[in-house]
DNA sequence: TGCCGCCAACTGGTCCGACCAGTGGACTAG
DNA sequence: CTAGTCCACTGGTCGGACCAGTTGGCGGCA
């Protein structure tokens, strides 16, 4: 067994490194708030004692991450962005074609978050947010007569809302990237399905189920529904052999 | 209700996101794995027929992003890397800061994570594995004699390695991922707890039965235990107000 | 007085040329 | 055949330059 003092690998810190890490402390502390500005690139260029070049291969860092966003002729300069789920979504797609994710996967864990965001809810639902679920419905039952992307939209706002009543923004958050995900690899499938009018037909009624489940507490139930559904949902675009994963999520 | 042509509001598109784009498409597409080598900054100049100035900018917002890292003086050139959840890391750290993601959110989220690839992984698991989680509970239980690290390095193996049984990489990367910002905002007063070793001797003996209910393949129990394990593990960190959530992931 | 259109002072985006400290392979001397 | 040197090339940084676009103020017009 060796000791010593675990010297760590040290490699070189680029100076736009650096003056990427003091924005972002500067955010984390607060000196920094989303819809302040940044100075312009040649004020930075005075304040960091670099070159521009240096300047802005940060500031193209940051806006990479989503920190901040650049236009031109801004005479106010960079501007400090709220977060948003779009680096985030960024990574998951680069995950799912990078690392080979299989949409069973995909689809697994949308089963499991949706249905877990459904139990929350089923417990700590207040009487309008029932009335909200119950307007969701009505939403999607009209959007079915308009077309296939306006029946998305209408589900979109009642999973959104389910998340929102979960309490849990990060539920919230990993939900939408993903089924932003799900729908960028498969959306296209879907829509040219010949039967798509049955499909979300079946769909409002499951989502009908899940909502009464709410209604009476057994969030159990809600969730068993909602996994169920999205299971039919999306099942037949998964290849037989990793439909197993799926069907044990299922089980009671 | 307006119609026509749809026009989408047009941004101008920079060289070196162009730059980005045609990278981060050969590697979509296959044409780039990890491991190969870009070309060098100077020959990338004149294959793109721009700046090196742009072309260290996409360099740079792709070396962000993990896509590719820079070595200075390499004659190689720019390596192209393995998807790392580093990046998915930093986004969730951000998120966790930047939104107030509160740590009862983050600790839910790994409640129902953990919860359903084991639910999964009762199902799914072999008898091979099931001699691994014996393994990982004897590595536990070594450890708690040794230290507090040792002992959260043998505990991430047990779940990494339900993870891995659950056949779900996404289950396991956010776990990591969430369980990573976790300890980073609470190892310290973790690790400073005074009864810490009760605290690990509990945890081995619920992770003990969920073995047992994986064996018996009662997943459902199994995933309870798990929850209610992870909640009295760290509910002490959770003001009073944020528990209500974490307690409806426990119900029956 | 009040409105409108022009203009100048910025902004960021891109390009060029240069220098430096490293790296690593080829080449040479032993 | 090995060991040491050397040099071509790498990425990191710098400074200056030009362009197109935005913006706000100034001046002229109604």
């Amino acid at each position: 067994m060796t000791k010593g003092p675990q010297f760590q690998p040290v490699q070189p810190v680029r100076a736009y490194q650096r003056i990427v890490e003091q924005v972002e402390d500067a955010l984390a502390r607060g000196d920094l708030t989303p819809g302040q500005r940044l100075p312009s690139e040649r004020e930075l260029v005075a304040q960091f004692a670099v070159s521009r070049s240096t300047v802005r291969e940060a500031l193209r860092v940051l806006e990479s991450n989503g920190v901040v966003r650049s236009r031109p002729g801004d005479p106010n300069g960079p501007e400090i962005l709220p977060f948003s789920q779009a680096a985030l979504r960024k990574q998951m797609v680069r995950l799912a074609r990078v690392d080979e994710l299989t949409l069973s996967e995909l689809i697994g864990f949308r089963m499991i978050m949706d249905g877990a965001a459904i139990q929350v809810a089923s417990r700590l639902r207040t009487e309008t947010e029932l009335d909200e679920l119950e307007h969701t419905l009505v939403a999607m039952r009209d959007a079915i007569d308009v077309d296939f992307a306006a029946f998305g939209e209408a589900d979109l706002a009642f999973h959104e809302l389910i998340a929102r009543i979960s309490r849990n923004a990060l539920i919230q958050t990993c939900n939408e990237v993903v089924r932003g995900v799900v729908l960028s690899l498969i959306s296209d499938k879907i829509a040219h399905a010949p039967n798509s009018r049955a499909l979300m037909l079946e769909s409002l009624h499951h989502h009908a189920d899940v909502v009464d489940a709410i209604r009476t507490g057994n969030g159990h139930a809600a969730a068993r529904i909602a996994r169920q559904n999205m299971f039919d949902y999306y099942a037949g675009y998964v290849p037989d052999s990793e439909q197993e994963t799926l069907r044990a999520l299922i089980e009671d």
